[in-house]
DNA sequence: CGCAAGATTATT
DNA sequence: ATAATCTTGCGA
């Protein structure tokens, strides 16, 4: 059962909290998803939509279902899906997946090892054939933490990983 | 047009 | 704890 708009349409933070469990369909890809942080505009000083629709941002005021692929460090590619109405920015960092053969723990190595580039930014994922994400496992148990690798707004409980 | 900083990871 | 490395954002 793949994730409708209805779906993302929400609170960040929510679907932030509902994506754990869910599984991320990339190609020949597919993996239950262990570790998110949510990211919204406006109060979040840590979010990159903080400073308004900027060039890298723009994709976070969209449309939700919609993939957000950025460069850090100039390195490592991290994978987002944008939440939240249009005009209202919104995204969940995609932070931990466990395929049947490995763990992938970090942003950078879930990019690296299904080979997500910018070229994957800016997808909708409801629409597309081999880029969305569907129901997974109903019930687990979760914690909450701050994020990891920002020096703003870490008071905010906003990163969820699977205890198992 | 030039400069400072960053949602990370691997290494010491 | 720290370097690597390049894109983005902001100032001139």
């Amino acid at each position: 059962m793949k994730l409708q708009k209805e779906f993302f349409n929400r609170s960040t933070v929510e679907v932030a909290q509902d994506l754990l469990g869910k599984s991320l369909v990339f190609g020949n890809f597919k993996g239950l998803i262990t570790e998110t942080e949510a990211y919204r505009g406006f109060d979040d000083e840590a979010s990159h939509a903080y400073r308004g629709p900027t060039t890298r941002a723009a994709i976070m005021f969209g449309e939700p279902g919609y993939s957000y692929v950025y460069l850090i460090y100039g390195i490592h590619h991290c994978l987002n899906i944008v939440t939240e109405t249009s005009g209202c920015p919104g995204a969940v960092l995609i932070r931990g997946l466990q395929l049947p053969t490995l763990i992938l723990d970090g942003p950078g190595k879930i990019c690296q090892h299904l080979g997500i580039t910018r070229q994957h930014s800016g997808i909708n994922t409801i629409n597309h054939p081999h880029f969305y994400l569907e129901n997974g496992v109903d019930s687990f148990s979760y914690k909450a933490t701050s994020r990891i690798g920002i020096k703003k707004a870490t008071d905010k409980l906003w990163r969820f990983i699977i205890t198992t």
